[in-house]
DNA sequence: TCGTTTTCGGAATATTATAACCCCTGGGGA
DNA sequence: TCCCCAGGGGTTATAATATTCCGAAAACGA
C-alpha cells in the first residue's frame, strides 16, 4: 500500500470511528498503520516487534489493537496464516474470500457475490444462522504461476 | 458416532491404506478412532491427554499421526478451531465445506456442487491455481437457534 | 469535580505446533 | 548371513500464537 492510500485508509478508519462513537487512539491507529504499510499479512508478533521498535509492548498490547480493528472491520484476520491484513472497503460489512499465494505469499481479498449467495442457499438449507464466514483458498497466484512456467 | 460406524470407518481406512501401499500403524489406527469416538472436533492436546491414558506420549506422537490422517483424507482440520474430524466420506478426494456451531459445538461437513462451482470460477476469473481450500462457517445451527427461540 | 467506563502497561501463563536427535524395527540386496 | 537404509516413533526442548489477571491512567458523562 502506497503512502496515500495507506493515508486515505487511516482518514477512512478514523471518520468510521467518530461515526460509530467508539476511539481511534494512537495505538489502534499505529497498529492499523503497521499492518496497512505491510505488503503481506503480517503476524501478531511481527507487530509487537516493529511497535517494541519505538516503545516497550507486550503481546496484549497488539492482541487489544486486532481486536478492536477486527471488531470495526477494518483488518481481516487470515486463519490459515495466523495473521492479518488490512481491509479493501472497511465502509460497509461483508463476507470476503480470499486467494492465498503460498509461493508469494500475496493475499488477494474478493468479494464474490456468486460464492455469497450458494453459501447462504447452504445455510437456509440447512437451518443454519452464519454469524462469520471463513473462506481462505491457499494456492498459487497468476503471477508465480506464470513465472514458474517461464523459467 | 456409534460403535458400528466407528468400526466401518476404521476398516475403510485400513482397506484405504493397503491400496495405497502405506501402514496404517497402531498409533494411527488409535489416534484416528478418539477422533472419530469424539462427537465434536478435538484438539490435538486432547488427543494427547487420551493417548496419555493408556501409555506414554509426546506432542509429536499426536502430530506425526494426524499429519498421516490428513495426508490420506481419512480426517479433516478446522482451522477456526484448530480441531481435527473425522471426515464422512474419505473414498474420494474432496472440498468441504463446515458448518460450526459455535453453541453446541457440533460441525456438519458439507460437500456443496454450487459452491465448489462458484468457488472455481472464481479462481479461475483471477488466474489462481488452488491447493487447499478452507470454508469454515461459524454460527448457530439448526437445532440450537430451536432451542433458544422456545426458551 | 466526582464517579464510571474504557484503555493501557506489564507479568505470567495457557495453548498450539515444530525441531532435533536418537533408536528400533523390518525388508531388500550383496 | 550380514549390512544397510527407510520409515516410524520416543523424548527433550523450544517456537509461535494467544489469553488471563491485576492494577494504574486516561477519557467521558453527569
Amino acid at each position: 500500500m502506497n503512502e496515500e492510500t495507506l493515508q486515505q485508509a487511516l482518514r477512512t478508519a478514523d471518520n468510521l470511528c467518530t461515526q460509530r462513537g467508539v476511539r481511534f487512539t494512537a495505538q489502534r491507529r499505529r497498529v492499523l498503520e503497521l499492518i496497512c504499510r505491510a505488503e503481506r499479512p503480517i503476524g501478531a508478533y511481527e507487530i509487537l516487534d516493529q511497535l517494541r521498535a519505538g516503545a516497550k509492548a507486550a503481546p496484549p498490547t497488539v492482541y487489544r489493537a486486532l481486536d478492536f480493528l477486527l471488531e470495526q472491520g477494518f483488518v481481516h484476520k487470515l486463519e490459515t496464516l495466523h495473521a492479518f491484513i488490512g481491509c479493501t472497503h472497511p465502509e460497509h460489512p461483508h463476507a470476503s474470500q480470499f486467494l492465498i499465494c503460498s509461493d508469494c505469499g500475496r493475499v488477494k481479498e474478493l468479494e464474490d457475490e456468486a460464492i455469497a449467495g450458494s453459501l447462504r442457499a447452504l445455510e437456509d438449507a440447512n437451518g443454519f444462522r452464519p454469524k462469520r464466514p471463513v473462506i481462505e483458498v491457499i494456492g498459487t497466484c497468476a503471477h508465480c504461476t506464470h513465472r514458474h512456467t517461464q523459467s
